[in-house]
DNA sequence: GTCATCATGTAAGCCGTTACATGATTGC
DNA sequence: GCAATCATGTAACGGCTTACATGATGAC
């Protein structure tokens, strides 16, 4: 889980540890509270097998743009490096290892991505809703329809037999309850939302000002 | 958490296992798909502590009731067993370890229960709440109250910064941000119903039908 | 006699945490 | 020069899961 985070916030920029954690916290309030003692290891984990390169933050002599390849996606990586050295004035720390994400990682996320056996839990789905851009819209459309089905089964369960509860646990029970229908209503809107744009390459832009 | 949840289930009347963990699954659907991997190595430990004991479910010559003893909730006990018994068409299986709640196993959980550390997130919070008859009024109050705090502060913490992300993922921190805000709007229902009805033994009559 | 269910347990492993250890850089 | 923040890492442990192993009982 930890993983995809990883590698979809690198799909959008290099990045190093330090802000890894910022951006889970701050950006996705889901996976908030994840602690360096389970992002290193995870970053080191993903560059033995080859997932992500670390590139010195230090030392960039050959940062001397001008590489097109614009297939790849290195050129953003190399303007998320130089965007990285302006936000913080200029400092070029000790270690700072940034992170690059390869194609086999690009590779690695789809497949996490499009792994529906592990969105079970609310967080899993959150996750994966929040780089749902990065699948196809059908995969998209699966995700919510299963984690949909999942709902609608738990309340089911959950429907009947609850018995002589008392107030606190009864309460507890109907606000859970509560809690899923509303998610299912949720999720309902967004399936609605996705059938009507079929397949939207364009998706996103259309939206722009849509705040509320 | 999973000792507390079995604490409190004893707490009510003695039972093995498997029963545990369907009363687990069905009656608080809260720590629903704990498994068995969890259960028995966690009565084991519970039982080499001293807060509980284990009494076999054969073997029970000494069952022929009349035991008045209410203080300890022995008597509570025995029914329980009996109850058992005639529930599934009176069997009485092997080893079918059947626990009761000791003096030590009931101040352990009174412990577990009072312990605001540990309500951090939503299960332990709804674990808590479950039991929280077993709590003094002004400790119910307390609990809400601390968890009503973490919300509006997560609450707090979300608004404001979520900079350019894309429909998906604003999608999931605003509905995240919508259930907090609704669970913080449950919590003061209870809040407030905790503080008209100075410990009522009666709250909660008064709803029913508001579905909404 | 064999299958489903009830019932208990062990072992390995996953995924994360806390706590600890280290050190560079910046601001005061 | 000292504290706060940025930055990386390791070690130990915790809690729960899966998978495995065992066996009794009742239904068909």
């Amino acid at each position: 889980m930890l993983d995809m985070a990883i590698l979809g916030l690198l799909e959008e920029k290099d990045l190093h540890g330090y802000e890894i954690r910022r951006q889970l916290r701050d950006n996705l309030g889901i996976l908030a509270n994840v602690s360096f003692g389970s992002i290193y290891p995870a970053l080191t984990r993903l560059e033995k097998s080859g997932a992500v390169v670390a590139t010195e933050g230090q030392a960039v002599p050959g940062v001397t743009g001008s590489a097109p390849a614009p297939p790849t996606g290195s050129l953003s990586g190399e303007l998320a490096v130089m965007r990285a050295r302006l936000h913080s004035p200029a400092r070029s720390r000790r270690g700072k290892k940034v992170y690059r994400i390869t194609e086999k990682g690009r590779l690695l996320f789809t497949e996490l991505l499009a792994d529906g056996g592990s969105v079970d839990d609310a967080r899993s789905f959150g996750l994966h809703l929040a780089f749902a851009r990065h699948l196809a819209p059908q995969a998209r459309l699966a995700l919510l329809e299963r984690r949909r089905a999942q709902l609608v089964q738990r309340l089911a369960e959950t429907e009947g037999h609850s018995p002589d509860l008392d107030v606190y646990a009864r309460s507890v029970v109907q606000h859970t309850a509560d809690s899923v229908a509303q998610d299912i209503a949720w999720l309902d809107r967004l399936i609605a939302a996705e059938r009507t744009n079929t397949h939207p390459v364009t998706i996103g832009l259309t939206y722009g000002g849509d705040t509320r």
